[in-house]
DNA sequence: AGACTTATCTATCACTCGATACAAAAGTTG
DNA sequence: CAACTTTTGTATCGAGTGATAGATAAGTCT
């Protein structure tokens, strides 16, 4: 049936460029000659694979996430209700201040307003941002039934905290701060998450 | 000497509705045809009035922040740093669902990442996030040497904390959250604050 | 080889961007 | 009123926007 010509260009490669642009610039502020500069590509190639920005956009957040999800998956490992807050803010502080990548987290920067064609690229990162924290709300209500979260504790409560404070600590980052001041973010935010079950 | 022409729109109402469509747009998400028509008036206009939308923005921050100066005026005079964090965390979980206005809080959403004429944008977002900081830094410092704040605590990494936890508010409101939920947030939060001094 | 399918490049599309030139209008001052 | 100063509206500037048309190149399949 012939195959057709094959793509020239390492697609993952290319969408870890994407993912920096949208990272460093908004999905405004990322212009398509930023793009295809950076993947080095021309504009026909970046739309035969990714059908437009927005389309960009979404695959270089899939990556983004799967980049994240081994990271998750550690977190979410750990063995207590608290061991995994810790995991999480730490792995936070890590991540958003990694010299490999623009700092702070491309799920807040990446756009929380947008013009008048992108209405609905702050809705695609919120609902990114929600999934984080579902999977740390599902974890902690399975921490509530081993026994190793308070029966009075709030599952939903304590995994909005710690989405929220991962948001500032990603507006923060994004300023520039270094890494030990999100590391001591995540110290005394620590200390609102319950110590140990009060309980049985 | 023959004074000219008087301006024939209220600049304050003008930069009322700027703010406005920076808050919900950012600052490269607004162009300066949405900023016009808010503002009802023409280009030429704007730029006698403001300099450029960048000087536009400065102003719309000006006013901003002067808003804010009586709600922070209120929070820095609670009796004690636990209340000041009480009513700084409340009235940050208030205004960012204050129906009138966008959700989410201008010095945020305001610009994180801009594009390639821009980058001086996120910096002085920055700047001004760092004033309410710095402004909570200097009231808990105030705190332990009135001793309701213990001698051990940490003005700096506390205020800093608080900063951090209302930029993620901002997020949090930004993607639709409703006002009690950032009411929970603040209320999870405000059990990382001390509760009281320990020494003396 | 030859037919077929897809990717790539050059050039460019229509449009919007932020910002201005120019002339008419509206006021103040002598 | 007449001279002067500043604002306002119309029209538009050059540059950059996201996106595409059409021709060519590079592969696969029979």
């Amino acid at each position: 049936m012939a195959m057709g010509r094959p793509r020239s260009f390492d697609a993952d490669k290319a969408l870890d460029e994407a993912m920096e642009v949208f990272w460093r610039h908004g999905y405004d502020g990322a212009s398509l000659a930023m793009l295809t500069k950076a993947m080095g590509i021309k504009p026909p190639s970046l739309y035969a694979a990714f059908g437009s920005k927005e389309g960009l956009l979404k695959a270089a957040l899939d990556r983004y996430a799967q980049r994240r999800s081994a990271h998750m998956h550690y977190v979410l490992a750990g063995p207590t209700a608290r061991e995994v807050a810790v995991r999480f803010l730490s792995s936070i502080a890590e991540s958003h201040t990694d010299p490999a990548n623009p700092p702070g987290c491309l799920l807040v920067q990446g756009g929380l307003a947008c013009g008048e064609g992108s209405e609905n690229i702050p809705f695609e990162l919120a609902a990114r941002r929600a999934q984080g924290e579902a999977e740390l709300r599902e974890r902690f209500v399975q921490a509530r039934h081993d026994g190793d979260l308070s029966p009075e504790a709030d599952p939903a409560a304590l995994a909005r905290f710690l989405s929220t404070v991962a948001s500032g600590m990603g507006v923060l980052a994004s300023s520039g701060a270094d890494r030990e001041a999100l590391r001591e973010v995540a110290r005394v935010s620590l200390s609102a998450f319950p110590k140990r079950d009060a309980s049985s």
